[in-house]
RNA sequence: GCCCAGGUGGUGGAAUUGGUAUACACGCCAGUCUUAGGAACUGGUAGAGCAAUCUGUGGAGGUUCGAGUCCUCUCCUGGGCACCA
């Protein structure tokens, strides 16, 4: 008989199912393995999004063979933009657009046979998910990590409606071409900045097994910088700037000071300001250019001189002019800094466009060409001349505090998380606004707070949600006082409902609380995470932000939620360009599934190049671990079943490193090199005519996690086992079968190889010394030459020196 | 500009601690079988050379008995962050 994959997969996923081989939960040993849980787009699946969840499928399985009971869910995040897009177009609501999509994800992620109980599904945009997403924000409102503030959204003017990031194209609106403009909104902003040591010193926390690169980024995003924040007197006013610094040791070197345009001192001091009309309008056009404006273009720094205003150096009492700039942003330190072209890049540039001083008081550079930024001693310093830069940022920062005009202050680059969007298709933000009380949340007992249906979705012109248009849901009664209040018409980012969903799998019916203690403090941490590196930074660290805030209020019992996480790389199109509905490149699953088998598509993603690296995809590649998996079926003709004991060292001695190999590699995500291995043993398992029933048994049992369907039709109807290969034990390795009786010994003279020698495996270095010296092929080398030294490598070479 | 990965045959890639460069697979070439082949099987396949041999892991140096692997410089590609004070 042929091998048909159409004819076996099918049967044994229902198998799988009926037979519970996915919720097998009572065993001692736990792993909980999760993917990061898809947003399920109209299109469905193409063959780059399945690689995490094969990876982490074939994880499960083996852990299965090795005695542990796995936890491997799957669900959907399912709030989000596209929906909500379609919702618009079509005047239909996004739950039955996300349904739809929904359907399609799971019949297609269901032909690939993963361990998935299904039973824990879950789906942010239920309202019994989201009840719990609401209940997290409610807490975090109660313990004063929820506030109110104005944050500013990108807003196009013609179409009156905010837009994400994604819908700019160069600053611009994507839809009508118009320019884009910062428009100020009354936002809900978590503070998650309060958490910005823990989430920092904890990634080097010994039972986090992170890949170096995504730790590097979540460190490099919180940004921690050590300096100070003084004050700067402006001359002739009581007012003053606070500006802020890591390199106060350059404080001589001081030429002028940089307000960013959303300064609120400018509208403080604006009657001393003599241009004021010109500084007005430098700050209308920078409110004008996005963030991304600002701070993304190598562009010309542009900046107006504020006349008739000056500001006092503390240190040097000098008297120095103030500017307006954008390259000084608003939201970051303070808004304003103290300027030393000597020793910034920034500021020497614009100090060269304006022509203002450069003064060296950190030697090391030429200041004439550019600015130098790194450590030196201090001269032109006064009484710090002499000090290097790190005693004079001690000295400087003491006798700021103890003048009381600054002190030191940790500064960092993460913001605050904006909480809020102003859209129909997110979780709604559980608080109601009473004149009388302010802010109140919603007791807990009226969660979840439900989306209303509404007949527009679209936006509602002043750039509030379209929520805010349901005078019916809009008006309540506030919660405190009773008297007539106005619910929060913003709603969640995609972010929250993700931010927490691996907790909601292990207990996802519980209606009394987020999760039962017993079953977290059973299942958590998770023990592997796998998912795309665009994620590195903003979902991990919002999750990690939220998890720690669970364990503060007694929820969880770990502090980090993800003990090993593992990025997937890309898979590309055939062309080498991202697999898009733009390019026409994009490949479907099913018809690769149609065409050569669920275990050739899982079996070729795992072999196609090491798991984190981006590769492009190819179908003929396909084809040959379809063949792979041809000769495996093959091989059963050549078993010999009621075998007298056929043994066969060579193979025998294959088949335990091959063991010991595909089981390392799968716990280092080397699924390339154990698939490879695999091969090597099958192709010379095809060159015997007889093979022992074990030797078979064995290579299934080995394969059964990357090819599960073949491995349990194989072993059930081919073998006759009576259960599940998936209730089996993984092989034990057993290292005096896998020992070789021979090996070979290369020879080298002066480093190039001039020999090969096949020895017996217990022989001794003199004796290799020997044979190889009498070599033919050496002796042409070493004829008449000095022998100088020797080295030899057992079980490996040996080198002749001349 | 900064940070992080990478650069190995025609292609995807392998090489655990510095020890046989190119495993495994795709593709290609030749052959066997076949009415036929986008099937199966066998053999070949880094380059040059009849050969012995020589040259080869982006480039240039270096350390070493020995370097894809370590060091210095340099070029290129991909990803991330970006006027972060």
């Amino acid at each position: 008989m042929k091998y048909e994959p159409k004819n076996i997969e099918k049967k044994w996923q229902q198998y799988w199912e009926e037979k519970g081989i996915n919720k097998n939960y009572s065993r001692e040993k736990k792993f909980y393995a999760l993917d990061m849980f898809p947003y399920p787009s109209g299109v469905g699946l193409h063959v780059g999004h399945p690689k995490g969840y094969i990876a982490t499928d074939v994880v499960s399985r083996f852990k299965m063979l090795n005695g542990f009971s796995v936890l491997h869910p799957m669900g959907w995040d399912a709030f989000g933009l596209p929906a909500e897009n379609y919702a618009i177009k079509n005047k239909s609501n996004p739950n039955v657009f996300t349904a739809k999509s929904i359907a399609t994800y799971k019949k297609q992620l269901e032909m690939f046979g993963f361990t998935y109980d299904w039973d824990r599904e879950i789906n942010t945009t239920d309202p019994e998910y989201y009840k719990w997403t609401q209940w997290i924000f409610l807490k975090l409102f109660e313990k004063g990590l929820a506030y109110e503030s104005n944050a500013p959204i990108n807003w196009c003017p013609s179409c009156k409606t905010g837009l994400s990031n994604e819908d700019l194209e160069n600053g611009k609106c994507e839809r009508c071409g118009s320019d884009v403009e910062q428009k100020p909104m009354r936002q809900w902003v978590l503070k998650m900045t309060e958490y910005a040591d823990r989430l920092l010193y904890d990634l080097d926390s010994q039972d986090l097994d992170w890949e170096d690169m995504i730790v590097q980024q979540q460190k490099n995003w919180i940004g921690r910088s050590e300096g100070v924040q003084f004050e700067i007197k402006i001359k002739d006013s009581e007012e003053k700037i606070e500006v802020y610094t890591t390199r106060i040791d350059t404080v001589f070197g001081i030429t002028y000071a940089v307000v960013a345009p959303e300064h609120e001192i400018i509208e403080k001091i604006k009657e001393k300001i003599s241009n004021y009309s010109e500084v007005e309008k430098y700050i209308e056009d920078a409110n004008k250019k996005t963030n991304l404006e600002r701070t993304e273009l190598q562009k010309e720094k542009t900046g107006v001189k504020l006349e008739g205003v000056k500001v006092v150096n503390p240190f040097t009492k000098e008297v120095i002019p103030l500017f307006v700039a954008d390259y000084v942003l608003g939201g970051y330190g303070t808004g304003a800094v103290m300027a030393v072209p000597a020793h910034d890049e920034r500021d020497f540039e614009f100090a060269f466009k304006q022509g203002l001083d450069v003064i060296e008081v950190v030697l090391g550079g030429i200041i004439s060409e550019k600015a130098f930024t790194e450590d030196g001693i201090l001269i032109n310093s006064d009484k710090y001349d002499g000090l290097t830069s790190e005693q004079a940022r001690e000295k400087m920062a003491d006798w700021l505090e103890k003048e009381g005009i600054g002190k030191r202050k940790v500064n960092y680059k993460m913001r605050d998380w904006v909480y809020s969007r102003q859209r129909y298709w997110g979780e709604p933000i559980p608080i109601i606004h009473c004149e009388k009380c302010g802010a109140v949340g919603v007791p807990e007992e009226q969660l979840p707070v439900t989306l209303p249906d509404v007949e527009n979705y679209e936006p509602t012109g002043t750039g509030e949600s379209p929520l805010a248009n349901i005078h019916e849901w809009v008006n309540t009664t506030c919660p405190k006082c009773g008297g007539s209040a106005k619910r929060e018409t913003n709603t969640m980012p995609q972010w929250g409902g993700s931010s927490w969903y691996y907790l909601r799998y292990i207990d996802p019916k519980n209606d009394k609380e987020l999760v039962s203690k017993e079953l977290e403090k059973e299942w958590m941490p998770v023990d592997l995470y796998v998912g795309g590196a665009e994620h590195a930074t903003r979902h991990l660290l919002y999750a990690r932000f939220w998890h720690k805030f669970l364990y503060d209020i007694g929820v969880v019992s770990t502090t980090e939620p993800f003990k090993k996480l593992v990025h997937v790389g890309l898979i590309m199109a055939e062309d080498g360009r991202k697999m898009s509905k733009r390019w026409n490149n994009v490949v479907n699953p099913d018809d690769v599934i149609a065409e050569f088998g669920a275990d050739s598509m899982r079996l070729y993603e795992m072999f196609m190049g090491p798991f984190s690296q981006s590769v492009a995809w190819s179908t003929a590649g396909v084809k040959g671990v379809r063949k792979f998996l041809d000769k495996v079926w093959k091989l059963q003709g050549r078993i010999m079943n009621h075998e007298s004991g056929i043994k066969n060292k060579k193979i025998d001695s294959l088949v335990h490193k091959t063991i010991k190999k595909v089981g390392e590699d799968i716990e280092n995500f080397r699924f390339n090199t154990a698939i490879s291995a695999m091969m090597i043993l099958v192709n010379a398992m095809e060159k015997e005519s007889q093979l022992s029933v074990t030797s078979y048994e064995l290579l299934i049992t080995i394969l059964s996690p990357f090819a599960p369907h073949i491995a349990e039709e194989i072993w059930q109807e081919k073998l006759g086992n009576k259960q599940s290969i998936f209730l089996a034990s993984w092989p034990q390795f057993d290292a005096d079968l896998a020992r070789d009786e021979e090996m070979e010994i290369v020879v080298q003279v002066n480093g190039k190889v001039r020999e090969r020698l096949m020895v017996a495996a217990d022989v001794t270095e003199d004796e290799i010394k020997e044979t190889a010296l009498e070599s033919e092929k050496v002796k042409v080398f070493t004829e008449g030459k000095e022998i100088k030294k020797v080295i030899f490598v057992p079980g490996k070479l040996l080198n002749i020196v001349i």
